[in-house]
RNA sequence: GCCUGGGUGGUGAAAUGGUAGACACGCGAGACUUAAAAUCUUGUGGCCGCAAGGCUAUGAGGGUUCAAUUCCCUCCCCAGGCACCA
């Protein structure tokens, strides 16, 4: 019997089935064959790769594994599977190594894509990668932008002032991972947030849409991470006048029936009336405050541990309910980013006012005592906490001071960036027209070629004079364009459209072409992108199906995240130089035992630590499984070509396979695997017939694609089909038969007290009565029984025998 | 800090209210071998016991239940995310 050599094996069928075409599905779903036209579609899809420097990483194999197991999986269920893969191409890493080395970020992003390909081809995965999709090809950001339009047209993005972490040193903006402790990672120079003039999209016009996750089969924990980003509270907005003078500023609070609590307002620094109130003698302190926030990050400035800071304006307020003038402050908790950036402080009822309170020595009133029962509070005494709420508001409607609203932690989202290796937003300025889009005829805005990737203080695009300088697609006069490029969130946020229709570049959007595949049945991805790309993708989503260019409300219908491979604990990463490559492991014992041993380590959605330790245990699995194979028929025993073919085997196999079915269907394929194992070890003893090899070696084929191909085709002639040289792939998935599961006896547990005490055989069918009278016959459990009183029997069928004794 | 997960043998883990540790790794013993590797057989949470059996055990503490890894409460630790890494 020969051993099974996974280097052969694997090339073999992986040149097979790249000649056969055998993954490609027919975008049409028309023109291809009549049998695929008529199953059901399957837009089977993994989050892209960015294609970084590094060798593909076992992070990646941790979810193209998988991913591929679950597609071919779908496949043999009878469906016509999609399972395209691309690039998302444009980013940060690419122009960092530029502005080091000088090598443009087109010729490493070319180089490190066409090398992920190979290693990806190598995984032997139903990925077609042939569709080329680059977010960084003119052809792909040419809709990138079209996108952008659609919003602008729509009133949906917008410009106005947003801070950036800038750093005087640099003469560049950077992103917060660049930031280190408040300082430039590069030169350690203190980094400043500095305002800039920015493009959003208005996604918080859908916050309420997005709350709504009806008929998605995501992970509840996702669900819940997204409603707590988008952060709906309802409350109320109502103005307080500033003292002698006809200025006033909003609040927003979700305690409006404690405003007769109220001892104090808060600021937040940058609010824009700070420097219109403050009054001469607190004009420094004000100032070297701001400045000092500046430095600040908000995760810095919101930390309810830290040790709160303020400064008062000398101003004050009139509180509207009572009239009372209470001092204005500015502090660092109070962001200008949530609400309206200004809080009236109420220490009785909020943690973080009350140590403000505390520290700066500010009155302290109670106006909620216990039972939810407003005291203190002129004509809300004695209403409790809702009907306060309700009256309190009606009041400010009543005297036009405020209103109830509803606020979202969701904020609008930044798409400029200052980088060149972007999408460039089309946008022209013209001194006459003012901002004026791109027409739609003259897309793409194509990104000039720059040699000089040093920061000089504005976006790199402003470098290019070629591309700055345009005429006015209105006037005809001199122009500007936007130098700013788009977030590559944008760039990710709607590729899964551009899959179905990639191979033609398209003049058009192709809303029938994208509707025959969306939406993305089976979504896969890490959990760390559930409130950013996961949210922004659904935003975008509900924007085209409101402009009527698809026919699908929410992009993913099912969505699964893989779980993190970290080694001794961390996250893998280049700068902790703690990755490692799947190549060795991959040469050592072939793809398919890498992925399974990947899949064995643990359940998909949870991850772990990667060690090697286990891995000899998946390659004798597959040594073991190649042997049963091709072991005569029912070999072991003396049993070869009688009518006891693997005698007995039956209701194991079908045991098996309805094991590993559930597992599979619950991504569980570490239980799957050892389910196959468990079938191997009694394999190996007693041998299998035709019919059960069969129904083995499809249940194995998702799992370790290769062999299950080699094993199908060595095993051809026994099954003696009429459909030879057909692949696994295009055989149907088994289906287990519950009669040959059923057992003459099963154990049942015998417990007294809840305690273990022994165990009997009984068929399952056994009555109560029975059942219980075995139990009692045997010496171990009579002995506690006479300890007391039977005072409670209890029977589940086919499981446990339990008695209560005092 | 806030939001969301997780914590079970020497190790990866299984069990989602019903015999805790399936399946593997590792380790011990044995077979085969001149020998080693490979392979096969067998044992393997801890403690007591020749055995039968018993006690103990799922991060810590408490609760609900005949019965809790599983449900509830408090605490500790680890991981992911926190809006310019993708």
């Amino acid at each position: 019997m020969p051993d099974y050599n996974a280097r052969e094996v694997e090339k073999k069928w992986q040149d097979v089935w790249r000649e056969r075409k055998l993954y490609k599905v027919d975008l049409e779903r028309v023109s291809g064959n009549r049998a695929e036209k008529e199953k059901p579609k399957y837009y089977n899809l993994t989050m892209f790769p960015y294609p970084s420097g590094d060798r593909l990483h076992i992070g990646h194999w941790y979810n193209y594994g998988p991913v591929d197991t679950w597609g071919r999986y779908m496949r043999m269920k009878g469906f016509d599977v999609f399972q395209p893969m691309g690039f998302d191409a444009f980013g940060l890493p690419a122009e960092n190594y530029a502005i080091k080395t000088g090598v443009h970020p087109a010729e490493t992003t070319r180089k490190n894509i066409d090398k992920m390909k190979e290693q990806i081809a190598a995984i032997g995965g139903m990925y077609d990668l042939d569709l080329n999709l680059e977010t960084a090809a003119p052809e792909y950001y040419r809709w990138t932008q079209w996108i952008f339009l659609q919003l602008y047209k729509k009133g949906l993005a917008y410009r106005k002032e947003a801070p950036v972490n800038w750093c005087p040193g640099c003469m560049t903006v950077l992103a917060n991972e660049q930031v280190d402790g408040g300082a430039c990672e590069r030169c350690k120079t203190v980094v400043v947030q500095k305002n800039l003039k920015q493009w959003f999209f208005k996604i918080t016009d859908y916050a309420e849409k997005l709350l709504d996750h009806t008929g998605l089969d995501w992970p509840d924990r996702t669900i819940l991470m997204q409603k707590h980003w988008i952060g709906k509270s309802e409350g109320a907005q109502f103005k307080f006048k500033i003292a002698g003078t006809d200025l006033d500023f909003e609040v927003f609070s979700t305690r409006p029936d404690t405003i007769f609590g109220a001892t104090y307002c808060v600021l937040s620094p940058e609010h824009p009336l700070v420097d219109k109130v403050t009054t001469g003698g607190q004009r420094e302190l004000v100032k070297a405050y701001q400045a000092q926030v500046k430095t600040k990050s908000e995760m810095e400035r919101t930390e309810l541990n830290k040790d709160k800071s303020g400064v008062f304006t000398g101003a004050f307020a009139v509180n509207p309910a009572n009239g009372k003038e209470i001092p204005i402050w500015i502090a660092d908790y109070v962001l200008m980013s949530y609400g309206t950036g200004a809080i009236m402080a109420v220490p009785g009822h909020d943690e973080r006012d009350a140590e403000f309170a505390k520290k700066y020595e500010l009155p302290v009133i109670c106006v909620v005592e216990p039972g939810d029962t407003l005291v203190n509070s002129d004509f809300l005494d004695g209403l409790t906490v809702d009907e306060a709420k309700k009256r309190i508001i009606a009041w400010f409607e009543e005297k036009g001071v405020g209103k109830g609203t509803t606020n979202y932690r969701l904020r609008d989202w930044l798409i400029s960036r200052q980088r060149y290796w972007g999408a460039p937003i089309p946008i022209i300025y013209c001194m006459k027209c003012g901002e004026v889009p791109v027409p739609e005829k003259d897309l793409p805005v194509r990104h000039p070629h720059i040699t000089d990737y040093i920061p000089k203080g504005t976006s790199p695009l402003a470098g290019s004079e070629e591309f700055v300088n345009t005429v006015c697609p209105v006037c005809g006069d001199k122009a500007k364009r936007e130098v700013d490029t788009m977030d590559t969130f944008v760039c990710s946020s709607w590729y899964f459209l551009r899959y179905p229709d990639s191979e033609n570049a398209g003049k058009a959007w192709n809303k029938e072409k994208v509707d025959k595949w969306m939406p993305v049945d089976m979504y896969i991805g890490g959990p760390e992108h559930a409130c950013m790309h996961l949210l922004y993708a659904r935003f975008l989503h509900k924007v085209f199906f409101d402009l009527g260019l698809i026919s699908s409300p929410e992009p993913f219908k099912r969505l699964v995240h893989q779980g993190m491979i970290t080694k001794d604990g961390a996250k893998m990463s280049k700068s902790k130089g703690n990755v490692v490559s799947p190549d060795d492991f991959v040469e050592k014992y072939g793809s398919d035992v890498f992925r399974m041993y990947l899949m064995f380590m643990g359940p998909f959605t949870e991850g772990g630590d990667w060690n090697d330790r286990g891995i000899t245990g998946v390659a004798r699995f597959v040594e073991r499984f190649y042997r049963m194979i091709q072991m005569p028929n029912g070999a072991d025993g003396g049993v070869a070509g009688s009518s006891e073919l693997g005698a007995g085997m039956d209701t194991l196999v079908h045991q098996a396979v309805a094991k590993v079915t559930d597992a599979i269907e619950k991504m569980n394929f570490n239980v799957a695997i050892a389910a196959l194992m468990e079938l191997t070890n009694e394999g190996l003893q007693k041998g299998l017939n035709p019919e059960q090899k069969s129904m083995i070696i499809r249940v194995l084929a998702p799992l370790a694609p290769h062999m299950a191909e080699e094993a199908w085709a060595l095993t051809e002639a026994e099954r003696g089909t009429s459909q030879n040289g057909t692949s696994v792939f295009d055989s149907t998935w088994p289906v287990a038969n519950p009669a040959f599961f059923k057992t003459e006896t099963v154990t049942f547990a015998i417990q007294v007290n809840g305690k273990l005490r022994g165990t009997v055989a009984l068929a399952p069918e056994t009555s109560k009565e029975d059942a219980l009278s075995s139990a009692r016959a045997i010496g171990n459990i009579s002995k506690y029984l006479s300890a007391g009183e039977v005072i409670k029997e209890i029977f589940v069928p086919g499981k446990i025998i339990g008695f209560v004794v005092k």
